[in-house]
RNA sequence: CGGGGUGUAGCGCAGUCCGGUUAGCGCGCUACGUUCGGGACGUAGAAGUCGCGAGUUCGAAUCUCGCCACCCCGACCA
């Protein structure tokens, strides 16, 4: 198998293809539209699941597990909510299958139809607020801080590796809260877990904002979402958080004494954040030698590779090597030698990079002799000679150094390709040319929002918060604009 | 769901138009040897219901009909 990829600027999305299935992070699979997610990029998917489970322990959330069938009544009481996932439930009918009579294989017994079909859950809303409703009498019961890792499954006609899965695994958190206030501080303050996980341990920037009426979750009253740019200028919404106001409470009956002794329903929030994260992972730092990964996420931080003639010379630089191993580990630096004999050096250079190992040392007969070694960091794919009792300074240093090296990078590219228009002539012109966001005044109709999708294609990405309130007019109706939003095409 | 394309060894492909020895090539795999500072080389070897089913024919990977699967581009899509 060769292992050349697809340059970016040729084909991007085959170079994106080219890097997960060569990087070993995923796979298609016999199921249409599902994929198999390989040991190596489960091992990411851990690593980010770890980190994303402790944030949410320290915000006071606790895990929890709920059913992955729904039965086909509860998930009609929410009218908009079944309007959002209606076309793309898998629905389970039977319960049992029999030698086919005719012939060999099995068939589906009729005789085993199910009174009320299961829907396999897209999402947990409707299960997960039937079973609150036996949690709930009094504000005291309030708030319920629950999170969810799962599963769900959703039919989509189209697919790609990890952005869009017909099943995907992810969180889903889910809260009950006795004050519209307190559900709202709590969806503003997950979008915000969601911003740090994303720029802290992925290394890639967001935007943070209010998604659009025709964006927004199906039964939100708000959604929030952190959109990220792909190195093609698109959009990617990466995780997103919604106030729910009491569109769930009212569907499945959920009320509550306040602290005024009167009934009132319970304030609701969700948010996740899914394997999408990890196609994010992919475009925004990979290059064309491979996956590019962020220290902090990678699952082996430092690889070392010897370069030797004969058996003798590997002996000794596995000794020297295991003794500087050693010393990154008691750094908390995670390591691996790979001395395999039936693989050249720099076939194994370029294995590494393709699967983006932060950190590589290379020792030979040379550095054996001077105490030194050859580090090579992927990011930049430099290379530098390092005294040997120097390496784990310099390899704790440079680790710290790519990780903020690659959220740099990526968040100058971001600016670079973020441009404000003040005409839809402009507007067209930079998503015809150039691409990325559009800063724009929009009237925040969603019919202005429609045309503008069917005329470019872009659709608002999200009314940004960190952008101060700004008077002018919508540049397509002309209408008066209080803010501008993030147009963008969008994956 | 519309348009286009592809199914031949683990992977990537040629052969199909115009039917005819034992179905090839590259990578990978196995064994042995030589190599090893950026994708090594030699020798020997293993591996195929040519997507599935029917038909035409002395003879089908190749022609005909039907079916299935997947990929790409759209439409759709927290």
């Amino acid at each position: 198998m060769s292992k050349e990829i697809t340059s970016r600027s040729e084909n991007y999305s085959q170079w994106y293809n080219d890097i997960v299935i060569k990087a070993g992070l995923a796979d298609y699979s016999a199921v249409r539209g599902c994929m198999v997610i390989k040991p190596y990029g489960y091992a990411i998917w851990e690593k980010m699941q770890r980190q994303l489970d402790t944030m949410f322990k320290e915000t006071g959330h606790q895990n929890a597990y709920f059913p992955l069938f729904v039965p086909k009544s509860f998930f009609s009481r929410e009218a908009s909510h079944v309007e959002g996932f209606a076309k793309e439930c898998a629905v389970v009918t039977h319960y049992r299958l029999k030698n086919d009579p005719n012939g060999q294989g099995v068939v589906v017994d009729n005789d085993a139809k199910l009174e009320e079909e299961l829907i396999v859950r897209p999402t947990s809303e409707t299960i997960i607020w039937n079973t609150y409703k036996g949690w709930i009498q009094s504000y005291r019961d309030l708030p319920i801080l629950i999170n969810q890792w799962a599963n769900v499954v959703r039919w989509e006609m189209r697919t790609r590796l990890f952005l869009r899965t017909a099943e995907f695994l992810w969180q889903e958190g889910h809260t009950a809260h006795a004050t519209k206030e307190e559900a709202i501080a709590e969806a503003e303050k997950m979008i915000g877990v969601y911003a740090d996980f994303a720029q802290k341990w992925m290394a890639m920037p967001v935007r943070v904002g209010r998604k659009s009426e025709s964006e927004r979750f199906a039964g939100a009253i708000d959604t929030y979402s952190i959109e990220a740019m792909m190195q093609d200028g698109r959009a990617l919404q990466s995780g997103t958080s919604h106030f729910l106001g009491q569109n769930f409470a009212k569907a499945f009956d959920v009320k509550f004494i306040n602290r005024d002794s009167e009934l009132d329903y319970v304030w609701a929030t969700s948010w996740g954040v899914s394997t999408r994260l990890m196609g994010a992972l992919v475009m925004v730092h990979s290059d064309d030698n491979g996956l590019v990964l962020p220290p902090k996420l990678a699952p082996t931080q430092v690889v070392f590779v010897p370069i030797y003639k004969g058996a003798d010379e590997l002996e000794q630089i596995s000794a020297r090597v295991a003794a500087l191993r050693e010393e990154l580990h008691k750094r908390g630096i995670t390591t691996h030698y790979d001395d395999r004999d039936n693989y050249k050096p720099g076939f194994k250079f370029n294995e590494y990079e393709m699967k983006g190992y932060p950190v590589r040392v290379a020792i030979g007969a040379r550095d054996m002799q001077n105490g030194t070694a050859e580090v090579a960091r992927r990011d930049t794919l430099t290379k530098q000679i390092v005294p040997q009792e120097q390496l784990a300074d310099t390899v704790a240093a440079l680790l710290d150094d790519i990780q903020q090296n690659l959220f740099n990078r990526a968040l100058e590219f971001r600016e670079q390709n973020t441009t404000v228009v003040n005409s839809y002539d402009e507007f067209k012109e930079v998503l015809n040319t150039k691409g990325g966001f559009v800063l724009a005044h929009w009237d925040g109709t969603a019919e202005t929002e429609q045309r503008i999708k069917e005329e470019t294609k872009a659709t608002v990405r999200c009314i940004p918060f960190d952008l101060e309130p700004e008077e002018g007019r919508c540049i397509y109706s002309g209408k008066p604009s209080k803010q501008r939003a993030i147009f963008a095409l969008a994956y």
